[in-house]
DNA sequence: CGTAGCTTTGACTCACCTCAACTTGAGTGG
DNA sequence: CCACTCAAGTTGAGGTGAGTCAAAGCTACG
């Protein structure tokens, strides 16, 4: 049982956990439920499939069921960057929900499924759905914001801590082991993300590792002292 | 006409103006005329005032008619981050729109005169309101992943020019001089939203007067080639 | 078995931070 | 009117954390 995070099996229901805590997650437990018996269209897509492009025409919402992805953004002159990496539970395509076109770009890392919303008939038929919808968006910013926080005033390694706690309390509200935890994404993906380079994030984990309050093997991560981690990440 | 942007007096109506490109506003030309009949409660603040803090009770949202608030985030071991600058036509609260607390403190930079939107009220009575208010958010979140991307992928100077460009793009939107601007911060609150010192803010000041990109008199800045910059910026 | 992509590690560099001194301007009170 | 203070801004000298470049190890997969 190495990998705990197999993506196409179905996952534990993230309604039987309870509520995140501000920012840390962009799950919203019950959406799924809400929506679990619709007759929505589904999408199966392999690792690095493009579920969409930033350019392209926006019909619909997506709920991820399985998998991971990432969402990138890219800027004119070709500067790219990860705005954020989303599980089961977690909204494809609500940055763009005013807009006729996708603002990002959402890439599987995974073997994923993601179901189908169409927002404009669920706004009006369903009566919570618009009310989840605002809820979703204004996690997202307070998201955002916590990571904006995260980057602007914290040194490489705590960055990197800061996203391994972030990941193992997703996963584990998603009813997975919250001190081992497989990394979908690559040590580049990660230090796009945290806006470091990948050999900083390795040395990063080397340290750390060296330390004992993890055992790094690849992208298997074990979390052998929280408490001590999040020590280091506020000193 | 060294000041400009005098606070209270009344803007030129931002519907006058164009929408604004992908993520470099908050602003919502349109929302200002779509409550301008209501009778709303209107308060207004001296600088330095807070309009709310996180963890207070959140009960409407607030449209800035005049003046300049800037966003913070605060970590529980007390790092502090400015997630963003409004200006006339912004809303404030809509980071906690589904939460009873607000999420950030508002604090006004000048005096400002803010229009309170009971929100849960309107939804209901003003048809395009909630409709307003998603796109409110959705830009919220891309203008953030365009920060992300600015800041994680910029150098120091490049940050200054990317804040000086938006900013004064925002302030044409309401009417003012796209080259004359009078920023309403600190260099420390600068550097603080763009993760740089405030020493560091005022050498990249320094070097691109030097150059004679711009033309730095305190917090008055003119953008003396603004094309040279965005190319700097680019480069 | 060989190739390609990912990871790790080391040596060196540099952009930004830190610390400190000095300037400027607004407000205050004698 | 001047002396004083205090907050904001500028500039310089020196330190350092993270980036850059390069080499080697590791895994997966055809």
């Amino acid at each position: 049982m190495l990998d705990l995070q197999t993506s196409i099996e179905e996952s534990p229901h993230p309604a039987a956990v309870g509520e995140h805590p501000q920012g840390g997650s962009a799950g919203y437990p019950g959406l799924e439920a809400l929506v679990a018996g619709l007759p929505l269209r589904r999408r199966t897509l392999k690792a690095r499939e493009y579920l969409f492009r930033a350019g392209q025409p926006r019909s619909a919402l997506y709920l991820v069921h399985a998998g991971f992805f990432k969402t990138c953004v890219t800027s004119v002159d070709g500067r790219e960057k990860i705005t954020s990496f989303r599980l089961r539970g977690d909204l494809l395509g609500i940055d763009a929900l005013d807009m006729p076109m996708h603002a990002c770009d959402a890439i599987a890392l995974d073997t994923c499924e993601v179901w189908e919303l169409p927002c404009e008939q669920l706004r009006h038929s369903l009566p919570q759905f618009q009310e989840r919808l605002t809820a979703a968006l204004a996690a997202e910013i307070r998201r955002d914001w916590g990571w904006m926080l995260a980057l602007g005033t914290l040194s490489a390694e705590q960055r990197v801590i800061a996203f391994l706690l972030d990941f193992a309390a997703r996963l584990q509200a998603l009813g997975f082991s919250a001190t081992d935890l497989m990394l979908r994404m690559t040590r580049a993906e990660v230090g796009n993300f945290l806006s470091l380079k990948l050999e900083t994030v390795t040395r990063a984990l080397s340290r750390l590792q060296a330390r004992g309050l993890l055992a790094v093997d690849g992208r298997q991560i074990r979390l052998r002292d929280a408490a001590a981690l999040r020590e280091v990440m506020a000193a």
